[in-house]
DNA sequence: CTCCAACGTAAACATATGTTATTGACCTAC
DNA sequence: GTAGGTCAATAACATATGTTTACGTTGGAG
């Protein structure tokens, strides 16, 4: 099976095949989580890095009157902040949406694959900094986005991040997750997610069923979310 | 006068004089930029990394419809990302709110002092993480508070952020930016944002004038905003 | 095979927040 | 000192989204 994670990296830099041996010795057991699992819960102390190999996970924060929000999703490849054992405690709580593949990498060996690989540091900090962007094109989209815009919007993002990582046939994407996720993840209830969701299905824009997205007019997505690729960063700057 | 940064970094590890000199030296000319200018555009290709050490700032994106969203603001002391080199372009634009003194960070100067000051590179980390834990933390915000929520919340953010850069004096901040800047930071329209004000100022939580913040009940606010300041790391885990 | 829980769908109604407009205070440029 | 622009304050009204409730479907546990 693929390692989703160093297929990622690898579509940032190209990795030597001594990259691709240490990437593989660092995360070549994975351990396996049933669905609503959490990895790491906020105020515990951080361990070492998650790096998500197969199914959906989200990072997430409970509000005092119960509410949730997501704050971003984990699909197969990515990770978790690096430097996070810098700090004394988790600030959010990161749970797994499905039965999910998770490998750990100990903070030592971490440390020696970014001073002994540069170019396994240097992707890993592109990841860290598309994910960052990532979380700021969320913020465009909580605050000034309407409700239809913002769900056309994360499904688009969503279906783009698919295809870069081989995880979206054509026009197909596994969406393994609820719309009470859904809509923990955009700012607004369940019952609206569901009304937009039918709008966007009456606009011919989506098929979506069991856990299956069609993206039938990605131009009509992109016309009502104004999308705007830009914040996922498919062009690099080249490597020195 | 105090140079921001470095007293921030030091709030963060144990600095010595060689790397207090360094930093002075890469970030002892500043330069002065009016309210309303732009230091660099979404889409710009990435520069040196910018250091506030005056003044105020803010991170923004323009949507397709002309409304803005603010994604963070940039204090004394405050920089932006460190690796954006990396990438081809800027996803947001950076603008002074404020008569501001920037120093700008070349990427060689930069990358002297990460490999040559590891307290510097930490605390530089530190200081990266704690700022994506914020754009977490405004993710909540603008998912699932309300807007008298939100308005309480960020105020005190910036009251604590103040605190400790000293940019506060007992209870009292400077906050100058309009009624319209938080509006656009808070995902609401600035007569609500006015509404929000009027009902905290008749709460007794603050008074507000001239910018001048006065927060005279932070428990108030705690209780309003549901306030948790773990986002902001004020425990670090110990230097290894 | 059946039962149960979670999920998706829908309608009726409530309300938080947006929209538009007006006015006065303040500041800066001249 | 005056003019013009930005900003804060407030009111009346519009609407997007939340709330509550109900019901049928789906899928997994036993």
């Amino acid at each position: 099976m693929v390692n989703q994670f160093i297929k990622k990296l690898q579509g940032f830099v190209e990795l030597t095949a001594a990259d691709i041996r240490a990437l593989e010795e660092a995360t070549g057991r994975p351990q396996t989580f049933p669905p609503r699992t959490d990895l790491i819960r906020e105020g515990d102390q951080p361990g070492p890095v998650l790096v998500v190999l197969e199914g959906w996970a989200f990072r997430y924060k409970v509000l005092p009157n119960g509410t949730r929000q997501i704050i971003a999703f984990l699909i197969p490849g990515d990770c978790c902040d690096l430097n996070i054992s810098m700090l004394a405690e988790m600030d959010h709580s990161i749970q797994t949406a499905t039965h999910a593949q998770v490998s750990k990498i100990e903070s030592t060996v971490l440390t020696d694959l970014m001073t002994n690989h540069p170019r396994i540091a240097r992707a890993m900090y592109v990841a860290q900094l598309i994910d960052e962007s990532t979380l700021r094109a969320w913020i465009v989209s909580l605050g000034r986005r309407s409700s239809a815009e913002r769900v056309a919007h994360l499904l688009l993002e969503l279906y783009i991040r698919g295809v870069r990582t081989g995880l979206a046939n054509r026009d197909e994407l596994e969406l393994p997750i609820s719309q009470t996720v859904l809509a923990d993840a955009l700012g607004m209830t369940p019952v609206h997610v569901n009304r937009m969701l039918q709008d966007l299905r009456r606009s011919g824009a989506i098929e979506l069923k069991r856990g299956l997205l069609r993206i039938l007019g990605p131009e009509i997505l992109t016309r009502i979310s104004g999308f705007d690729d830009n914040y996922l960063h498919r062009r690099l700057r080249a490597y020195n």
